[in-house]
DNA sequence: AATAACGTTTACGTTAACGTAAACCAGGAG
DNA sequence: CTCCTGGTTTACGTTAACGTAAACGTTATT
């Protein structure tokens, strides 16, 4: 039931090579997004699959950018910014202050966040006052009305 | 200095008649955004103003709409959501089942930022983590090449 | 050979929230 | 009368992140 494309390779080069291959089609269903927005995400700088002719053949390194892509979606991010953060994640130019920046980058996200749940629990707190005096007002209406129940 | 326009009213039908008037410019200025927001707010039915011949003018309600809106662009809200939002403030159609939704609405967006900011966590101490290594990875890299400063 | 299943590129369409002119009116100053 | 300032409408432009064809190229199967 293995979703794979052709054979696994044996590097020969050490390390783990436990390097998968999966379609366009494979990884659009694993992570339930379209082929299109795949495409889009490499047209943007954002993937590079290996090629197999014409065809796209993405690997597992493929499947950990991806999931920071949506990840950095579900935060909220846009795709360059995801790009940048992609960029720092990624141990080519691995050096600390990089990783550092990218550090200062998500907590820059993370206040934020924090603003918005301060404001939002405002809005809240507001919101059941006004609650609390609508009722009252509901209640001495009926009491005006005599037991209008 | 006070940048009112015309005269305040003295309505004769009650309530508080603090009503001052302010020019599209005004609000532009107090709330830092331009006359275009304000007539693209308006043309999105979020706004009301009055008019003075052509003239848009706005009283202290549509200053607290437009609060309300701008509240909601900072929580991330839509044009629309917020316009949702404001119509369920509006003392209008008043009955408690707006005021629950609202909250409801509210909550819903709650949630999200909460798990949001669960989310942004585990990056954050990933990334940490990470750090951790490469400074430990880096000092033994220093070691190996016998203290190379 | 024909059909299906899956892939590719190219390119125009879509929504949100305004930005950016262009063209025009109204009223007060000089 | 002319110019400025500030307001108005109409309408096309812009960015982001894909959606939605259209047209076409592989295999593999029937």
């Amino acid at each position: 039931m293995k979703k794979t494309i052709g054979k696994a390779q044996s590097s020969a080069d050490g390390v783990q090579a436990v390097d998968e291959r999966y379609s366009i089609r494979d990884l659009a269903k694993d992570f339930a997004v379209t082929t299109r927005a795949l495409r889009f995400y490499e047209e943007r700088g954002l993937l590079r699959p290996q090629r197999k002719g014409q065809s796209r053949i993405y690997s597992a390194a493929d499947r950990v950018r991806l999931t920071l892509i949506l990840r950095g979606k579900r935060l909220g991010f846009t795709l360059d910014e995801s790009a940048e953060l992609i960029a720092m994640y990624d141990p080519s130019g691995n050096n600390a202050g990089q990783l550092q920046a990218l550090i200062d980058k998500i907590q820059e996200k993370q206040q934020r966040i924090n603003a918005q749940k301060r404001e939002i629990e405002l809005m809240l707190s507001d919101l059941k006052e006004w609650e609390q005096r609508s009722l009252k007002a509901l209640t001495e209406l009926s009491r005006g009305t005599k037991q209008n129940q």
